[in-house]
DNA sequence: GTTGGTGCAAATGATTTGCAAAAGG
DNA sequence: CCTTTTGCAAATCATTTGCACCAAC
């Protein structure tokens, strides 16, 4: 069965419908590099489809999200960002100096979740997190 | 010089102006128990001085939050909540099926912090870190 | 058919902004 | 004085919602 399928399978098997709509969004956001915001993906539909209405990408997104098919961030700037959850994952540390955004490795952030679910029995979805401060450049340019 | 000096001092050291609005603001977050959002500082200022405005609470937040004297922290459920940065950090753990909030201790978040630090250079600023998951009690509901 | 999904338009609600008046240093 | 800050009102802008129609299953 292939990638594709499993997730129309998941969604049906909670009693949901499978339309061209959600098809053309699943689409959008698992093609994507990185993450998309949710006019992102409006944008990107409405290329192949330009009846789409945003309302359809948030109460989409929602669902996907309910699935946790996909995740949400806060990075800063208004909108938030969703980006499919593979297996892989990574995490970002944004400079709130120059806004450049520095990949973490999961591996730092699975050692917190370890002690979290250790220590309180808490099991955190952390998929995708974002971390704020100063980067290596911003503070050599700072103490110069 | 007692705390509330040290905080006009900085401002004032920074081309900032002390007004009355703003030793209000200050107070309603500094003599905050947890956070507050934007709106209910601009409620609990509202009682002593009845005139102030929405936008003076939004401008005045984001010129602590430049000094990093408050945290700004999104908690999903739209508002953003402010809080007083004090050396004892705290972070939480919201369960997304009861919406029950677990007490996360500094430590563990310090660790994750300095290998940050060690391996890229980059300096979080992690003052109060929101991860999202599923609590014990609801796992052990779901599970039974 | 029944239920869930879509498009449209209108509403919401937090946050921002332009501007003239007021006040801090 | 000169510059920042304020209050007010209006504007933004992402997201949500009510509703009639349509489409999965």
């Amino acid at each position: 069965m292939s990638c594709e399928q499993e997730t129309a399978q998941a969604l049906k098997d909670t009693g949901h419908r499978l339309t061209p709509q959600r098809l053309m969004i699943l689409s959008a956001i698992r093609h994507a590099k990185g993450h998309k915001t949710a006019l992102e993906i409006l944008d990107e539909v409405k290329e192949s489809y330009p009846f789409i209405d945003a309302s359809t990408i948030y109460r989409t997104l929602n669902v996907l999200k309910q699935q946790r098919l996909i995740s949400e961030t806060d990075m800063g700037g208004g909108e938030d960002q969703f980006e499919w959850i593979t297996p892989v994952k990574h995490h970002h540390l944004i400079c709130r100096t120059c806004d450049r955004v520095v990949l973490l490795d999961h591996k730092y952030v699975e050692a917190l979740g370890g002690q979290v679910v250790a220590k309180h029995g808490f099991v955190p979805d952390i998929d995708h997190l974002a971390l704020f401060g100063t980067c290596k450049e911003c503070l050599e340019d700072s103490s110069s």
